[in-house]
DNA sequence: CTCAATAGTTGTACGTCTATAACGTTTGTA
DNA sequence: TACAAACGTTATAGACGTACAACTATTGAG
């Protein structure tokens, strides 16, 4: 907070720390991995299916790769017996993406590696984490649209 | 906040959304890499060794893996100009390595990429922000112990 | 001086992820 | 019926990152 401090200027030191927080201090992506003994893309690719049932397509997407990708993950999840494969009732070219309960215990798993809120945070008082819980809400809320591609 | 919301449970759904926001929506490591035309850990690498000097062992450690590749990479931004190495004068063991002009300008283009607050974060109104920053240093400056180790 | 420890490099092997082309199956449309 | 489009799979190549062993050069302690 210096006498020149503008808006723009508060926004990316809030935006770094937010950052650090997030990234460098309490970033569990290795930990999940690791808890299943597998890659954190299968383990995240397991977190969603467990949440609810979905097809390659859906599933590629939210990994964010590509479809020949996504028939590796599935595959090694299939032989690990954490998903299974069936087929779309109503189109037969599409692949419905099942847990099964082994799975779903996984995906808890990671589920719960993943949303362990940081020490710090549960370390807030009341006041100021419900102040955070709604400018996190607006921040998440306001960016439904994802950021401009460049 | 449902009727029998817990502290912690509010905790992990603030978590939560903080970790969509600066995983999901807004994760600039891509670009930062894209920008520069190198793997995202050659850019972070960069942008550290711009800020100022550091050892080879330093360098290791900001980028957690193992000395081996940090030699790689820094060979790498060594053949594109960018840094160079010298010896620790008092310590001949020691390889110092420094940016250039041209390197010290890329680590600038990073920085900016990281560092530019998403608009969603520009978009607060000023008590908002000012409450956000006030909070996250508390989380920050409380977490400067690293998570206990799995 | 001797020797263990440290810093960095080289080489190797492997798992992971990205990217592309080609293919079979199924669907919907002309 | 013929054909283009969509979904998923197979195969391949390559970049990237992790891990480990072995090595040189240098330092500091005994």
């Amino acid at each position: 907070m210096t006498p020149q401090d503008s808006h723009a200027d508060t926004a990316a030191r809030v935006w770094q720390g937010m950052r650090a927080f997030v990234l460098e201090l309490y970033d569990r992506r290795k930990e999940a991995g690791d808890a299943l003994d597998m890659s954190f893309v299968r383990a995240k690719a397991l977190r969603y299916v467990g949440l609810e049932p979905m097809t390659m397509r859906q599933l590629t997407a939210i990994l964010a790769t590509d479809a020949p990708y996504t028939t590796v993950v599935v595959d090694d999840l299939e032989r690990r017996g954490l998903v299974e494969r069936s087929v779309h009732p109503g189109d037969r070219r599409v692949k419905i993406v099942t847990a099964t309960e082994a799975g779903k215990a996984a995906a808890a798993v990671v589920q719960a590696i993943m949303d362990r809120p940081p020490p710090p945070m549960l370390d807030l008082d009341p006041a100021d984490l419900a102040a955070l819980e709604r400018i996190i809400a607006t921040l998440v809320g306001e960016s439904a649209p994802q950021e401009p591609s460049t």
